[in-house]
RNA sequence: GCGAGCGUAGCCAAGUGGUUAAGGCAGUGGGUUGUGGUCCCACCACUCGCGGGUUCGAUUCCCGUCGUUCGCCCCA
């Protein structure tokens, strides 16, 4: 391609006939399986107000956006569907249905990433949310819906990576962090174990600056143990009783809020130093089950804190065997936090394992805030997951199981043998078509010899000859190619022949 | 976002600092009458991703750029 402007853009593909085929046939069956769990088709528009993925989306996704104003909106391509699917359903009758409304959607989302492959800047997920339902039942019919859905399809070398967020977000939460401080460390979790932890504080440093410590410690200490109001009042009343010259209650007020401000992020270092030893050690807490259930008790006792999450993780554990899941897939994985700011319980991925680097078939979790802050009527409660359509056609291609593509897609060649036959030959076609067959002209005026090529070439089982012979008889010729047979027929009865032949 | 490899036709490719850039597959047109995939003939890259530099001369050497693949990061 010498015009850059006719090449595709990159990261983007063009998928042909073969694999279109085999993608749809993938997603068909991932259909039929949704279905059979009471899940009914949504599609929602690839265009949306970028708003829409701002509040709960995190930085990582944001940043990777295709964003743009565009007549004084700003608009972005849709980088996932759970954002979109909630806002379709505050936004229309689904909200007035009874709860909880299953949903599955398909189609094509953008992410602004480096092309690699299995990883494209146009990719196709494929996902379920259900709306209204909280819960270990309500988890364990999520991962176990997307286990069944990949047995379905007959893979073998994946493996299901189980976690909770409310763990850690718990923790933040009694905690009186900065939010913004409190969501770079939710983000931060993975991070963890692979930076040296010391890197990671720096960052923090950074975003979080200690600010004249020293000046302020005394203070501090002064006012350790009093509320924000009380300390503040504290502040005044000093300010009161110095003689510094200061005009009217404004400016002191001001520097009360500019003290107070000081104080607070003096006491933030500590804080998330703690949150990083508690991360730290849940981040350690992964591989089997039975094995990382009973640390994660330790741990949790450790901290004094309640163990919520860990019992639903175990009752999901327990459901599971009962839509027989094999129990040896099975990982637990405290560490695991997903890019998504909106989960708030249960989380899980799917891995392939032969897949290399681009291995994550799917994603998924709890995001019981999501439709809330979306502006939903009511505090409700929701779970899903997402595939991604092409890696799991790599896994597929890569355990050697991807479905056989049929190769001819007509059952019969029609080629009239001068133009006197032309509208004859047309006749011939449609009533053939009537019949549920599927067929194509010659409509480039070849001759026989060359039509016969063609079609063996193209395997195309059947051609229909039609002469000036045929045509005054109302008769065609029907050659079977595999055969090199043909008989001089009626129509039907032609019809009847390569039905009968092309089963054999 | 960082690190590395690759880039000759629709596909697979050989090739060299110097006249017309092998070959194969696919495709197109033929091999005269209404019968075939194998066979035969012809056609199919004013140019080696693109731009610049070195040189008398570059597809070949150098730089940049774009694309692609791989390893990190992150994700589906």
């Amino acid at each position: 391609m010498r015009n850059p402007k006719v090449e595709t853009v990159r990261g983007v593909n063009d998928v042909l006939p073969p694999t279109y085929r085999l993608q749809k046939q993938i997603e068909n069956q991932l259909s039929s399986c949704f279905q059979s769990f009471g899940y009914r088709p949504i599609d929602v528009p690839v265009i949306e107000y970028t708003e829409l993925f701002l509040r709960k989306s995190g930085e990582e996704l944001i940043s990777r956006m295709y964003d743009f104003t565009y007549h004084n909106r700003r608009l972005c391509l849709r980088p996932e569907l759970t954002a979109s699917v909630a806002r379709a359903y505050i936004q229309t009758t689904l909200q007035g249905e009874p709860l909880p409304v299953r949903l599955y959607y398909s189609g094509p989302v953008f992410r602004y990433e480096k092309p690699q492959r299995g990883r494209y800047r146009q990719f196709t997920q494929m996902g379920v949310e259900a709306i209204g339902a909280a819960g270990s039942m309500a988890d364990a019919e999520m991962i176990a819906l997307a286990c069944q859905s990949l047995d379905k399809l007959g893979l073998k070398d994946y493996r299901v990576v189980l976690g909770n967020i409310s763990l850690l977000n718990q923790f933040l939460r009694t905690m009186p962090l900065e939010r913004r401080l409190g969501n770079f460390l939710l983000s931060q979790m993975e991070e963890l174990r692979k930076v040296r932890r010391a890197a990671l504080e720096a960052a923090i440093e950074e975003i979080c600056p200690p600010d004249n410590l020293v000046e302020t410690s005394r203070l501090q200490h002064l006012l350790q143990g009093l509320s924000e109001e009380e300390a503040k009042a504290t502040i005044l009343e000093l300010l009161e009783n110095t003689n510094v010259n200061l005009v009217g209650n404004r400016q002191k007020m001001d520097i009360a809020n500019s003290l107070m401000g000081k104080i607070q992020r003096a006491e933030q270092k500590p804080l998330w130093l703690k949150a990083l030893d508690f991360m730290e050690q849940l981040a350690q807490l992964q591989g089997k089950p039975q094995e990382v259930l009973p640390s994660a008790r330790q741990l949790l006792a450790s901290y004094h804190m309640d163990s919520g999450g860990l019992g639903e993780l175990e009752e999901i554990l327990a459901i599971l065997p009962s839509y027989n899941i094999d129990s040896t897939r099975i990982r637990l994985d405290f560490g695991l936090s997903r890019g998504l700011q909106y989960y708030t319980g249960t989380i899980f991925e799917i891995h392939h394992e032969t897949l290399g680097q681009e291995r994550q078939l799917c994603g998924g979790g709890r995001y019981d805030d999501l439709v809330k802050t979306l502006g939903g009527n009511n505090d409700i409660p929701a779970s899903g997951f997402s595939f991604g359509i092409e890696r799991i056609r790599l896994a597929m291609e890569s355990e050697g199981i991807l479905p056989v593509v049929e190769e001819s897609t007509v059952d019969a060649l029609i080629v009239p043998l001068s133009a006197a036959e032309h509208c004859y030959s047309i006749e011939v076609g449609e009533k053939l078509r009537s019949k549920g067959l599927r067929v194509v002209l010659e409509v480039r005026g070849k001759n026989l010899s060359t039509s016969l090529k063609y079609a063996a070439k193209q395997t195309i089982p059947f051609v229909i000859v039609v002469g000036e012979a045929e045509r005054l008889a109302n008769v065609v010729v029907v050659k079977n190619m595999a055969t090199r047979q043909q008989q001089q027929l009626p129509l039907e009865e032609a019809v009847m022949v390569m039905r009968r032949e092309n089963d054999e």
